[in-house]
Order: C-alpha cells, then structure tokens, then sequence
DNA sequence: GAGGACATGTAACGGGTTACATGATTTG
DNA sequence: CAAATCATGTAACCCGTTACATGTCCTC
C-alpha cells in the first residue's frame, strides 16, 4: 500500500470508478500512467479493500467497476488521520532559472512565457471545474451531510487555482526583473 | 544524462564544489540523496563534462573537488535554452484533502495547521536566503556581467517564496472554511 | 571516548515512465 | 477503412529512497 493505492481507495470512497476512468480522474491529484493503476488495482482487489464487478456495454467495449470494501474504507480513515508527508516538486524550471545567464536574453524570456503560458492554460481547466463545483455546493449546500463528499473536491481545486496565480505572478514578475539586463 | 545530472552541471557551473558539498546544496532545487548524487558523478567524469581533483584537508577528511568542463559547459548550456518539461508535484496532502470527509473535524484541523506549519518553516529559510542574495545583488548589482551569476539563484529563492507564501494563505483559506462544519 | 559534522561510496528495493501488446466500438 | 476513444493488461528500464558500509577530524 503505497501513496498512490491510497490515492486510488480515495478516489473509490466518492465513487465506483473503473481502471481507465481512475486513470483520468487522478489526473489533477498525482501523475500516474495506466501501466501503474491496473497492477495496484489487481493486488488492492486480491488484498480485499476493494472489488469488481464486470459491467457489459453496447456501446462501449466492457469494464471492470471498482468499488472500496469495508475494509479498504477502514484502511483509508486511519491513513487520512495521519500526518502528511510535505510535498516533493520537481521542476526543470530551477536549473534553468538557476544558470539563466548562460543563456541568450530572448532564449531567457522564451522560457519564462513558455511556463506562464503552461500554467494560464492549467488555471482555465481549474477554474470550470470550480465553478462546476460551486454549483454543487449551492445545490447541496444546505444539507451538511451531501456537502461533506465535495467539499474534499471544492478545496483542493481552490488550491490548484492559487498556486497556478502564484506561479502566473512569478513568471510575470521574473519577465519584469529580466527586462533592464537586455 | 538526466534532469539531476544536469542540475548537478548547473550547480557546478556557478562553482566547483564536492560531492558533499554539492548534496548539500541542491537541496532547495530538487530532491536527492548523496546515493544518487556520487554515482552521477563518476559517470560525468568518465563521459568527460565534468573533472575534478582531490583537495588534502588538515582541518576535515579530504574531499574531491569537481569542476565542469568545456564539454560540459556546452552541454548544459544547450540543455538550458530547451523548453523545461511542466513541473511535477506530489503532495499526499491532495488525497487527504479530498477525502476530508472520512475524518474528524478535529483531525481535518490538524492536517491543514501541521502544513501550514511546514510552510512558514520553509518560508522564514528562503527569507534569509532571500535577504543574502539581495545584499549580494545590492553589492554587485552595478556591474552586470557580475550580477548575472547571482541573478537566477536570486529568482529562484523568490519563487519558493512566493509558493510557499500562497501555501500558507490556502491553508489559512481552508482552516477558515473548515469552522463553520464543526 | 562519544557524538556530530564532514566525506565517499555500494546495494537492494520500490516507484514511475516508456514502450509493447491487444482488442472493442463509434464516427467520419 | 482509418482514426479516435474506450478499455485492459505486461515488460524493460530508469529513477529515487533506504539501508548498509567505512573512515576522518573536531569538540565536549
């Protein structure tokens, strides 16, 4: 049981998910390839947190839906309850802002706008899935109990959203700084 | 040749500096242990972008001093005007937020504070840093081909402040939200 | 002489990426 | 019938973490 089974028992606890949706929708959360899920999903299943049952479709070829156990669900609260690991980024971005002045000015600039652009676009995705989510939260949001489940969602989106503005703003700002040196 | 390699080129291209030196140093730039980092270096040597030469020290055991070579300034500087790959973040704190639900609020609660926590540590290091770098910058900062060699490690602690600012202020966001559900 | 910082390595294991492999179904 | 999306798997390789291993020098 590694960060990612609990990411995937996660993701189960909301909903019943198959492999390749599971492989989608972790997308925003943590970076993993399907390679990855499918193995962690087979030896999840023979340990007992969670299950399958084969859904036949017309339209679509047919898939295995994952559900969480009882178990896998009592496994899943101690995990949340515990501390959480501070964050590892890894980004090429600090080498290359680190020894910028090897290279040509406008290469410099190229490379700032590059990521400004990167995270414009990550911000777009994360804002219509905000406002997705606020909606929901309308809707339900009287009732404690329904707003619970996306509440998780709501937060972790807003947080995508400002650190996708802070990293907007140090771009813009490094593209300033850079200016006068040209 | 990988990221780390090159992040090991770019350190080395600012000053020469041991193996220890330079595990010590990439620290806030990418996460790696001595275990990866020695290896790398052997094999930089062999391919012959970086060499270096034992230093006999009285005072502390003797170390091997490593330097880039012109090859290896060639190369990385090649590498640095190449479009960095967006950055990968993984942070359990994703999952445990999303499934918020399962746990007390009180456990909720601590979760976020122990982050924000984490954040201001981290933060109150790079303002140092950040203040070293300034003076530096305030000392050379009339002539610029000096002020170059400074000038990107001076970006970078500004971005890990910047992050590590809009961190808190999603933690403190998040604690705020939180209250009215307990 | 014990503990801590400095210094350099190796080995085993687990996690993550890329490529290989196959096949159903729909749409243009 | 070709391309795109849905769907599930395996294998090889590389990267990263933890543990093992050794040794110097200084300070308390």
């Amino acid at each position: 049981m590694n960060t990612l089974s609990y990411g995937l028992l996660t993701l189960l606890s909301a909903n019943s998910l198959s492999g390749y949706e599971l492989t989608q929708n972790i997308k925003p959360l943590w970076r993993a390839g399907h390679s990855q899920i499918y193995p962690l999903l087979m030896s999840m299943e023979q340990q007992g947190y969670i299950s399958y049952q084969l859904i036949e479709q017309s339209d679509k070829p047919d898939k295995k839906e994952y559900s969480i156990t009882e178990a896998g669900l009592e496994q899943l609260r101690r995990w949340v309850e515990t501390p959480a690991e501070p964050p590892v980024l890894r980004d090429e971005l600090h080498f290359k802002l680190y020894s910028l002045w090897l290279s040509k000015p406008e290469e410099a600039k190229e490379l700032l706008q590059k990521r400004a652009e990167f995270c414009k676009s990550e911000l777009e995705r994360y804002k219509v899935l905000l406002k997705a989510n606020e909606v929901l939260r309308d809707e339900r949001g009287e009732t404690r109990e329904l707003k619970a489940t996306t509440f998780g969602r709501y937060l972790l989106i807003r947080k995508r959203v400002l650190d996708m503005e802070s990293s907007i703003q140090f771009c813009e700002w490094a593209l300033e700084e850079l200016e006068p040196a040209k």
